[in-house]
DNA sequence: ACGCGGACTTAGCAACATACCG
DNA sequence: CGGTATGTTGCTAAGTCCGCGT
């Protein structure tokens, strides 16, 4: 019944699908689809364990009656650019042999647990959330940065350095910090910091009255090469001129990299090397592979050799160098508080090197000039001076914007931009927010799900669409996926780019139901591949969207981002599809942590509880690492360790063993005293075992999952921070430097008690 | 609606710094 | 004390999403 009435209702409307679904624009001339880069994928290739459905109880009693129809008139805009073969090797990737075990930490994660609760219009209603804080009111009259509260950090901070280096005398101050951070140079922060959430908060787009700041770092100019170190053309020696030269290092630097010899690389780089030639370079230099650079890079790698060889004077000397630097230029004023500048310098001039398939690869990348950058800050502040002999492309104040500096880059054309730290004011307003919002999302997700799964059932094609992929985004933390302009870029895609060709259905497969296979290249190129058993009315659906395509045609033929998110919009306010990621993220490590947390275990195997539960939230959003080169002999290392450990262990344990038989025949308090410490000898090895084949567990599991992008992105930090505040864990043992740092806010705040 | 520029977040890897081991 | 394993930071590419102009 439903299937066949599905089909039915199908050719209704497939005839103007396939219709324009196969006209192409044929700005897509070719590309060589050669993924080569396919090898890596593979080492990485894992399959994810299937997740669970959602609860579906009301499966059955909605027939597919409806009929399926494109809204006449609903734009028929396809998203019709894929056209030529995207086919590669893709489909004879092994199915996930490698896998990773992981049984339900990566299930779904959606917890059966969360109750509705009662406040859908909590959600319906648009624009009440307004702020966490009571609105900063905005005539804040002496707003002005007079005084700068934080000004003496720099020197504060320093004095405190030297102090630390003079008398360690840290541990009474810094006991539980001293032992995940370095012992000796504790940095201490300035006494009193700013604690900006406790603060109202702009509204109405303004994100600062004040700022002020120094302006970036250009890269240091092109030093030429001694006379002595030859380049060769052709076998001849051939003197370059600087600019000339300056690009052949480039490439030259690049020498024992793989992808100097991939053909796409060699050719936009001699391409753009050539525009740097003079014309008589250019009618000499008329092929790349009689280039010679091989005096240049072995003068390089001499030069990096002698680099670590320098004396610590000489390190110290620089080192200091950019700490004068970073002071001067690593941090502005922002609204009476001195805040840090994330990346202050300007991307120096190299050969662009793309991720994964990259058709830019090789390309240059431009020096920029002062003569291209625009620098934003307050009217009132002192405008930073473009370095001498030059002047700024532009100086604004635009106070609607966080960026304090931008420039074009040339590779993409798009825009840079020098912005601040994630521990300043700024940035953690928005990262506060963004978990707020998934909190929100937290409080509707019900609603929100039970209308999706109606809408599987809608007449109209587009509403289909959106609402399966939805649930994909939902069920696998799938990102949004906006279109890309073909050839701009690596092809890669998202959900609602998903091809025809990235996912295989199997009606049934190893006993399970409705099996959806997803392999395809997310963001940065890392493959995405898993199986999942699906809703039977999902799987009709998706057979319907395939009818009559090529597999490079779109899946979502109907749908995009901007449709999508258009809807979320609707149905929550400050909705968006990378909600999802964040909302998931976050209650999977909550529900993890609840889970996996044994309370009678001790410190190393709590915290190998938390990894776990981070790691599921890795898992579920596909993030993925090469394989450390060290790996394996890391791990063996680790192994031999233990070994030896047990060895220690059982000879302990005869040395015990004897003791005790001595204290038998002897009876006197000398033996017993004996007993009791080859009994302690023993309990502390066998501690110190427990610890390392704790860590080699981790580390096994951990093996090509990458934690840190989670940690730092997706995990909402109250919940470690409570996690840690209840299980008596040092917040220094989940959270480095850096991230307490960034995390301030949440460490500030967050009691034992916090739920996401 | 749509295409595009702009702003801002998210991403993995390489270089670097530090801890650790023999 | 030097060399290596491991953790941290820097770098910048690659996404998302919004708003504007048409």
């Amino acid at each position: 019944m439903s299937g066949d009435q599905l089909h039915n209702d199908s050719q209704i409307d497939s005839g103007s699908r396939t219709n324009d679904s196969h006209k192409h624009k044929d700005k897509h001339k070719d590309r060589e689809h050669k993924h080569k880069d396919h090898k890596k994928d593979k080492e990485r290739e894992k399959s994810k364990h299937s997740n669970s459905e959602h609860k579906d109880s009301s499966e059955k009693k909605n027939k597919d009656k409806d009929k399926v129809k494109h809204k006449d008139g609903s734009s028929e805009k396809h998203k019709d650019k894929h056209k030529d073969k995207r086919k590669d090797e893709k489909s004879k990737s092994s199915s996930g042999e490698t896998k990773i075990k992981m049984e339900k930490e990566n299930g779904f994660a959606s917890p059966p647990h969360i109750k509705a609760e009662p406040e859908s219009n909590h959600c319906l209603s648009p624009k009440h959330n307004k702020s966490l804080k009571r609105e900063r009111d905005d005539d804040d009259a002496d707003f002005k940065p007079k005084k700068i509260k934080i000004e003496n950090e720099k020197k504060a901070k320093k004095k405190k350095q030297d102090q630390e280096d003079i008398k360690p005398k840290k541990k009474t101050k810094d006991k539980r910090g001293a032992a995940a951070d370095g012992k000796k140079r504790v940095k201490k922060e300035p006494e009193e910091k700013w604690k900006w959430w406790e603060e109202e908060r702009y509204t109405d787009g303004v994100k600062w009255k004040f700022l002020e700041h120094k302006g970036p770092v250009f890269a240091p100019d092109y030093e030429p090469l001694p006379s002595k170190v030859k380049f060769y053309y052709d076998g001849k020696p051939m003197k370059l001129s600087p600019q000339t030269e300056e690009v052949a290092t480039f490439f030259a630097k690049m020498l024992d990299h793989e992808y100097t010899t991939k053909d796409i690389f060699r050719k936009n780089f001699f391409k753009d090397w050539r525009k740097e030639m003079t014309s008589e370079e250019k009618s000499i230099l008329t092929d790349l592979k009689k280039c010679d650079f091989t005096e240049m890079s072995e003068y390089f790698k001499a030069q990096s050799e002698a680099r670590k060889q320098m004396t610590k004077e000489e390190k110290l000397k620089i080192k200091e160098e950019n700490e004068r630097l970073l002071q001067e230029y690593g941090f502005c004023v922002m609204d009476n508080h001195k805040e840090r500048i994330a990346n202050f310098r300007i991307e120096p001039p190299g050969l662009f090197r793309g991720r994964g398939d990259h058709p830019k690869m090789g390309m240059l990348k431009r020096r920029i000039q002062p003569e291209e950058i625009i620098i934003n800050c307050s009217k009132d502040s002192k405008i930073p001076p473009a370095p001498a002999g030059h002047k700024w492309k532009e100086v604004r104040h635009d106070n609607k914007v966080t960026w304090l500096v931008s420039w074009n880059e040339n590779i993409q054309g798009s825009i840079k931009y020098i912005m601040l730290n994630p521990s300043s004011r700024i940035k953690g307003e928005k990262d506060w927010q963004k978990y707020e919002t998934a909190r929100k999302l937290k409080k509707c997700v019900d609603r929100l799900r039970n209308q999706y799964r109606e809408d599987w059932k809608s007449k109209e094609m587009k509403i289909r669409q959106r609402a399966v992929a939805l649930y994909f985004i939902d069920k696998l933390a799938l990102r949004a996926g906006n279109e890309k302009e073909e050839g701009e870029s690596a092809d890669t895609v998202g959900c609602c780019s998903l091809r025809v060709e990235h996912i295989k259905l199997y009606p049934e497969m190893d006993g399970q139901e409705f099996v959806v296979e997803f392999d395809f290249l997310g963001k940065d190129s890392i493959r995405y591949y898993n199986k999942v058993p699906v809703e039977k009315r999902v799987f009709k659906n998706l057979q319907l969207f395939m009818e009559n395509k090529q597999p490079e045609d779109d899946l979502f033929d109907r749908l995009n981002t901007s449709i999508l998110n258009k809807h979320l919009q609707e149905l929550m306010d400050g909705l968006t599809a990378k909600v999802f990621r964040t909302y998931n993220a976050s209650i999977t490590l909550q529900q993890q942590l609840k889970e996996l947390t044994n309370p009678d275990e001790n410190l190393p195997a709590k915290i190998l509880s938390y990894n776990r539960a981070n790691r599921a939230v890795a898992v579920l959003c596909n993030h993925q690492r090469a394989p450390p080169k060290t790996f394996e002999k890391s791990m063996q290392n680790l192994q031999t360790k233990i070994d030896s450990k047990k060895d220690q262990i059982s000879a302990s344990r005869r040395e015990l063993k004897s003791a005790k038989a001595d204290a038998k025949v002897r009876r006197d308090e000398k033996t017993k005293k004996c007993v009791e410490s080859k009994k302690k000898a023993v309990q502390r090895l066998e501690e110190q075992l427990m610890k390392l084949e704790v860590q080699a567990t981790d580390r096994e599991e951990n093996k090509q999952i990458a934690l840190g992008t989670s940690k730092l992105n997706y995990l909402d930090p109250r919940i470690s921070v409570a996690w840690c505040k209840k299980w008596d864990v040092p917040i220094e043992k989940i959270y480095n430097k850096t991230q307490r740092e960034k995390f301030a806010w949440a460490i500030d705040m967050a009691e034992e008690d916090y739920e996401f």
